[in-house]
DNA sequence: AATCCAATCTACCGATGCGTAAAGTAGGGC
DNA sequence: GCCCTACTTTACGCATCGGTAGATTGGATT
């Protein structure tokens, strides 16, 4: 019926086999998720058999978190290397030579991004990702205490806030009807989180927040639309 | 061998018990997320059999769609409501009042947060995800642009930066360390994120924007460790 | 050129889980 | 009290998919 076996493509050494599997699963999870996902769907992106897929990247499980580790890695390296190579720079500007990496590596490397930040939190990767996003984080909020000279424990729900902006903002330009063009997008989106983020930022330093007109403390909010108040919710 | 069948738990309208498993669907799917949830867990923490869940809810991909749609309506309705109900505020309270109406839900009904949030952009719902969180992002647009006195297509990305930080936040009040305690969380929240975006919201509007030193200008930034990965992938 | 090893393929197994069918039971309106 | 129907339990069909076994072949070495 069928002929066994055909002929093996090519020997290829182990590194680069792993490289094409690694690659071609970064793009496959990141346009189907991991479980949208399956092994085969992998093994043909990469050409390849799924023995091979297996024998080169492990279990599934293995697989994602080699992806997700090796795309972490390169983030984090690419933004600590802008934010530190120069170190004549001001905080200020090292702070935007990070961002302006990040943007780089999300414009260049858009499969990596989305394997990184599109994936579902709640699952059994949540520990994992949520641990890789923290180093992010942490690296915000390094560079973020330093530019603003204030303890790191006290920046960090802003860099949280910064980096959820960051991710916000990739959100416009990946889905949005006339994303910026041009190679230099790194430049203008890392431009465009500046100007709206560092403002707040230096306000902070300087202690001054933001705090509603007198009238409206103290109210609790509107009530109606949230908590259960209609018995039966009647839509669709 | 022994179909006895144990007594019928009670007979409820179909709309309580359509409620009942939208409720526990929520619940399960915010925990588990859409494919680590089985409808058997749906059923289990409804109190019902699996049939019942699927009379009343449909299929699988049926029930996980009416659960966003149902929080995504619920979380927009408040927003709406708290940025709407009082047209004696400016734009800029208002917006305030929008955020914590934000915050608000976020706080009170974590679940349903956690399904409209936390669920993956990639795989078979990212349409759908995408499109509410589109609203979403365009009643912020709507609030920006009346308080910034610009049109609603200048501040879109803006709207998104801000929806991102916004989810950012939530993200380190969730799961920080020493998240911000009392009732008041969601006041706290949005002046936490007041504080830091208005300032450079407001800059925006006079045009000042963030320009790196000259010096830096022009820079393409690291090319090491970012990009073109591999030479291989000959697929397609 | 003959050989051997490892790389590769095809084909398969087993588990998981969606969705449904069959059969029995009880609440509640008449 | 009777019957209808909502509800329960149990079991199963079927598809998908992770993971593996055995057959097969390329190519470096001698």
């Amino acid at each position: 019926m069928t002929p066994t076996a055909r002929p093996a493509r090519q020997r290829l050494a182990p590194e680069v086999r792993r490289r094409q599997v690694l690659d071609a699963a970064v793009a496959v999870f990141s346009e189907q998720g991991f479980h949208g996902a399956s092994m085969d769907d992998v093994a043909a992106r990469a050409g390849l058999s799924k023995p091979m897929v297996y024998a080169h990247g492990g279990s599934k499980d293995e697989l994602f978190a080699a992806c997700l580790h090796r795309e972490a890695e390169r983030l984090l390296r690419s933004v600590e290397a802008a934010a530190t190579e120069d170190t004549s720079n001001d905080p200020q500007t090292r702070l935007w030579l990070g961002l302006r990496a990040f943007f780089h590596a999300l414009t260049t490397r858009r499969a990596g991004w989305t394997v990184l930040y599109r994936q579902a939190s709640t699952g059994e990767f949540a520990g994992e990702i949520d641990a890789l996003r923290g180093r992010i984080v942490a690296q915000a909020a390094a560079l973020m205490a330093e530019g603003l000279g204030m303890p790191q424990e006290a920046v960090r729900p802003y860099a949280h806030t910064l980096v959820g902006a960051a991710e916000g903002l990739a959100d416009w330009w990946l889905t949005g009807p006339a994303p910026v063009t041009g190679d230099d997008a790194a430049d203008v989106l890392a431009g465009m989180l500046m100007s709206a983020a560092w403002p707040g930022l230096d306000a902070l330093r300087s202690g001054r927040v933001w705090t509603p007109p007198q009238d409206q403390r103290g109210r609790t909010g509107p009530e109606r639309g949230i908590g259960s108040s209609s018995p039966v919710s009647p839509e669709d």
